[in-house]
DNA sequence: TCTACTTTGACTAATGTTGACTATTATTAT
DNA sequence: ATAATAATAGTCAACATTAGTCAAAGTAGA
């Protein structure tokens, strides 16, 4: 019995015209204003129900002609791998953890060496430059997260 | 579905002519009137589509025969364009820029269609997800202009 | 009752549009 | 030549139009 609430009924629409077609593009408002909702509800709906872990990317604009877009991808099969990397990472990653990392995704054929190489480059310390080593592993970790969670999807 | 607004459509407009020549030189006046918008609306165009990131040069003329001229550039082929781009970043940049960025150098064929999906996740807002919104544009910046030499000097 | 989930709205942020005013260059009149 | 005028483009700030965030209040199920 669920989809009692305004939240599923939503959810359940946008899904349902994701049926037909690979990605959606709504007006927040005119979404709000067809189930009478305020127009914050169709925010929440998105990130409770649209998330990368169920196979939706979500982008926006704002402004005169602002929209919300909803693209339904195909989740590859290394999500478990990917998910206890991303568990160990944590909140904090050295250069050299990153690089290994990087080097058993590419001996995963996850990554091409190129690739590899071109993502050590983005996250290397001499990159970084940050004076602070704790942040500097901080920012590493989540730059290495927002990768790994890209990879689930093609 | 995307381009409800007059701006996105100028943009169009005058890529398109682009996609044919190399450069396009216009009478600001005269594209105004042709999309029923203020003058400076193509000013606006301009400074939010076309800028260096984007891969355009844009020089101007004013008074009787005046004009503006847009020209495509490549980001890496060029030592000079590629210096006032890093110029251009600065130690700060935005996750606007740095899309505008990456999609240029997909452009040039300097990087594929998913080099730079996976790039674009590495520097997006919601992957640092810094609470300091200077500190976030800095590492941004640190970040892309890595990446930036390293494929210059591949 | 307790807890997790949902609903609401005030406030914030990003983007787009407009027009008054300014700056520059070319042309014309003196 | 020089000065006045015309013909361009540039800047900036006010206003308009969207979406995002956050936390308080409400609700329903164990």
């Amino acid at each position: 019995m669920q989809g009692q609430n305004i939240s599923d009924i939503i959810e359940r629409y946008l899904k349902e015209i994701l049926a037909d077609s690979e990605e959606i593009e709504i007006r927040r408002s005119e979404i709000a204003d067809q189930f009478d909702v305020v127009p914050s509800q169709i925010n929440y709906v998105i990130k409770t129900r649209f998330t990368i872990q169920n196979g939706y990317l979500v982008e926006s604009k704002r402004g005169g002609g602002g929209y919300i877009r909803i693209e339904k991808v195909k989740l590859l099969d290394d999500i478990d791998v990917l998910d206890s990397l991303i568990r160990v990472i944590g909140d904090s990653l050295s250069e050299r953890d990153a690089i290994s990392i990087l080097g058993s995704l590419y001996e995963d054929a996850v990554l091409s060496k190129r690739e590899a190489s071109i993502l050590a480059s983005a996250i290397a310390k001499s990159s970084l430059n940050l004076s602070d080593r704790n942040l500097e592993e901080q920012v590493r970790a989540k730059i290495m997260v927002g990768i790994l969670n890209h990879l689930r999807y093609e």
